[in-house]
DNA sequence: GCCAACGTTGGC
DNA sequence: GCCAACGTTGGC
């Protein structure tokens, strides 16, 4: 079982709105490293849901429901899309400075590479996120 | 609202 | 194949 992070824009689909859907489908990447990660992801794998811009914060966690099929919105390209299924909120929602100030962070993908929207995450990193998330 | 970082595009 | 120009994302 792998662990994933992935972002989303609270603007436009937020963890209230995903919650409230249950499941939905992941489309919409548009970058060949995070659509690569997208195609790594096997069903079971956790996904920690990131709100960026305006929270910057880790709020829930998901599960992948169905793997890589390919992306029904796009119009040309090799896109692909995973099912998600939204889990429960984290205890307590895990910020970007705390991610930013936590030692065993420093090499995250969040840290290094703010751009990037799909990433992978180590069985280290998950370790920090799930303490300061009070899990 | 600004700007740094990054990715993509297109001219050469 | 290089690199300048441009667009987008996302943190501040």
């Amino acid at each position: 079982m792998n662990r994933w992070l992935i972002k989303s824009d609270p603007e436009e689909y937020g963890w209230e709105l995903m919650q409230k859907d249950k499941t939905t489908l992941w489309t919409g990447v548009r970058n060949y490293q995070a659509r690569n990660n997208l195609r790594l992801m096997k069903k079971g794998d956790e996904l920690l849901f990131y709100h960026s811009n305006i929270d910057m914060a880790i709020v829930g966690l998901c599960k992948l429901n169905k793997k890589a099929q390919p992306d029904p919105t796009a119009t040309e390209g090799d896109w692909s899309c995973v099912e998600i299924k939204a889990i429960r909120s984290l205890a307590k929602p895990v910020t970007l400075s705390q991610i930013k100030a936590h030692e065993d962070l420093q090499q995250f993908g969040l840290v290094r590479n703010a751009r990037l929207s799909v990433m992978p995450v180590s069985e280290k990193e998950w370790q920090a996120i799930s303490d300061m998330a009070g899990e």
